[in-house]
DNA sequence: TATAATTAAATTGTACTCAATCGAATTGAG
DNA sequence: CTCAATTCGATTGAGTACAATTTAATTATA
C-alpha cells in the first residue's frame, strides 16, 4: 500500500538536469575560443542579435535571448565598455533603452566567424541527431 | 569570392543556445515548487544524489553533477545549515570531505515527491520524443 | 485633465558557475 | 626516506541568472 516509488526522483530520470549540464559542458568548451575575442559566451549570443539586426532595445533583446533586465544591463553595459555597442534612450519613449552596434562590433563578425568552426565537431551528434535535437528544444521552447 | 557566409553565426543556426534557453526556461519552472522545499535547483539536484547514495565525496559528487568545488563548497554548506547534509573530513584522507545526508534529509524525501508530480507535462513533449532528448542528451554529456 | 494603471529599465539581493589559484595532505620517484 | 608532483577542497573574482522592487515615463480612464 504505502510503498511510495521514488524513481521520479532519480537525477538518471529527469530530462531538466541533462539539458543544464549540457548546456554548461558546451558553454565550458566555448570559452577558451571566446577569450580570444574578449567575450562570455552571454555576451556573445547576444552580439548574434546585433550582428542580425543592427539595433534593438532591451525588452526586446531579452525576449530573443530569453533574458530579462537584470541580466541584459550589466551585460550591455560591459559591450559598452568594450566599445561593440552604443546605448541610449528612445526620443519616442523615454522609458526604452535602444542598443546599437558600433562599426568595432561589426567588425567583430568577422573574428567570430572562427569560432563555430573551431566548435565545428563539438560534439558527436550525427547532423540527423543535431536536427533533431534542434526541433526538439525549440519545441520545448515555444510553449 | 570573399563572400562570407555568416549563417554560423545565426542564434537559429546554434545548438548550444536552445540547450541554454530550455534549461533555464525549466529551471524557472521549478523555482515556485523548490522555494516551498526551500530548496534551489542546483540543491534539489545534489539532493538527488544524497538520496542515492547517502554519502560521498565532493570530488564524486561534482563529477556526477558536473559542478566543481568552487559551486559546491557553498551549496554544500547552505545545505548544512539547512540541517539536509553534514560535512566532516575523512579519517583515512584528510583531503577528502564527506558528505552525508541526515534524517532531516531523508525526510525531505517524501515532500520532494510532489514536485515532479507538478512539473508533470512542464514541456509538451510526447513520452517518445522526451526519450529521444534523453539519448541524445547523454550521448553529447558521454564526451 | 488629474490620477490610476501600465510599462521599460535599473537596482538589489541571493545564489550560482567556473577559471585560476592556494594550502594542506598524500603519493611517488630516486 | 625525502622532496617533488599530485590531489582534494576551499577561496577568489568576474560574470551571470532571476525574483522582487523601484523609478521614471507613458497611457488609459473617470
Amino acid at each position: 500500500m504505502s510503498e511510495q516509488n521514488f524513481d521520479v526522483l532519480k537525477l538518471e530520470n529527469q530530462i531538466c538536469f541533462p539539458l543544464y549540464a549540457c548546456s554548461r559542458q558546451i558553454i565550458r568548451k566555448y570559452h577558451k575560443y571566446l577569450e580570444e575575442l574578449n567575450l562570455t559566451y552571454t555576451q556573445y549570443i547576444a552580439m548574434m542579435v546585433f550582428w542580425e539586426v543592427k539595433k534593438i532595445n532591451v525588452k526586446e533583446l531579452g525576449s530573443r535571448l530569453y533574458l530579462d533586465s537584470g541580466t541584459l544591463t550589466p551585460l550591455l553595459k560591459s559591450l559598452e565598455e568594450k566599445g561593440y555597442v552604443r546605448r541610449y534612450r528612445s526620443k519616442e519613449d523615454e522609458r526604452v533603452l535602444l542598443v546599437e552596434i558600433t562599426s568595432s562590433g561589426k567588425a567583430l563578425r568577422e573574428q567570430a566567424l572562427s569560432v563555430p568552426e573551431k566548435m565545428k565537431g563539438c560534439t558527436k551528434l550525427t547532423k540527423e541527431e543535431a536536427v533533431t535535437l534542434h526541433q526538439l528544444l525549440y519545441k520545448i521552447l515555444s510553449e
